[in-house]
DNA sequence: GTCTATAACGTGATAGAC
DNA sequence: GTCTATCACGTTATAGAC
């Protein structure tokens, strides 16, 4: 639990400085390059806490895996369920959210990535994407759009890919592209920001291509 | 060497079956968390006999990591640096080569994207994508039709982001978007191909986009 | 709850026979 | 060149004192 001592400062309990560990290393190194005490010495506690609260390096990491992927999804869902938005703000709120949230945590796709590739049928059957995207409200917008002739692309799956790919893959990309680690450089992160206003007029113009 | 046998086979050295085992096995499976032993075992031969022929697990890793991302660098430059094929030709020609050159190792994009992570700074000098393709021939075309005002959007960045974000994205992010674990499903190929015709159309629609 | 010490195991690498 | 046996070490996890 979480509350204030005397100075002032938030007081955090030992399970959450793990936890919060965990996260920046799992983050940055993935699960097999990680090691246990890199995550004890990360929340400069000591090694057998970690056992003591979470029993094992795996518990602790689906524990971040399941957190990460829920979020990044339920992030979406939100936006994408929303009755009251037309399909054009839709998209735009979509890449908007996402740049800013990718932002601020530029590991989390290509640690996303990466890791679902050692567990692949372990948490999907959980997250469908493709079905919780199938019966959104957006879904039905862009069939609508089909329907009035407004959109030449009928299927859905090339507009996730395309809007998801556009918004995600210069983050993972960034190493190969820019050079060099740090994935938060000011330029970088200047011509990403351009990317919020572009993605919504981009996937608006490949809709209506042929 | 290769040579044939009396059975009419090619007759593999033992080196490179080893390196090619070690090629499946850290494709699927990344530095980190794959074993020589995995290597051995996959190649059939003696744990012992790597280290013979490379020394080390980090020189073996290093050897595949280099004529991956050399391969798949290369393959891009030569397109981009033809001076007889337009602009739009260009666009076509990478979009159908990657997308093939994917499809026959669905595991490569991911690979690098996870190892680049690890590695970050090591290899990264030698492959200045950003430099090369400032220098191409694709680049002084980019520039040609802005000036005659026939492309919208300036940044030759976000060009490049968009271009690589539609061929490679979706392979990268297929278990999120499908399910499963397998990156060569029949359905997926399917969409993946058409691709090979739509890309090029949105490309220049969203070049032109305002 | 938190620590030190250590057990139990897996892994990379090598020695040495053939 | 290829194999078996084994070493040396790092890592996860736990026992047990406080």
């Amino acid at each position: 639990m979480a509350k204030s001592n005397d100075t002032g400062k938030i007081d955090i309990s030992t399970e959450a400085k793990i936890k919060e560990a965990a996260r920046t290393v799992f983050y940055r190194k993935g699960f097999a390059a990680t090691r246990t005490r890199d995550i004890a010495d990360e929340a400069g506690i000591n090694l057998a806490l970690l056992n003591y609260y979470f029993r094992s390096k795996q518990k602790l990491f689906e524990i971040i895996m399941i957190e990460t992927l829920s979020g990044f999804v339920q992030n979406m869902l939100i936006v994408v369920n929303d009755e009251k938005t037309t399909l054009e703000k839709k998209i735009s709120e979509i890449a908007s959210r996402y740049i800013d949230l990718i932002i601020k945590e530029p590991e989390i796709p290509t640690f996303i990535v990466a890791e679902i590739r050692s567990n692949p049928n372990l948490l999907l059957e959980k997250l469908p994407v493709k079905k919780a995207m199938a019966n959104s409200i957006l879904s039905k917008q862009l069939q609508q759009a089909i329907a009035e002739g407004k959109i030449t692309e009928p299927n859905p799956l090339h507009f996730l890919m395309n809007l998801m790919g556009l918004i995600i893959f210069p983050f993972i990309a960034k190493p190969l592209l820019m050079g060099g680690s740090d994935l938060n450089t000011p330029a970088f992160n200047k011509v990403i920001k351009e990317r919020k206003q572009l993605i919504p007029i981009w996937i608006k113009a490949m809709m209506k291509a042929k």
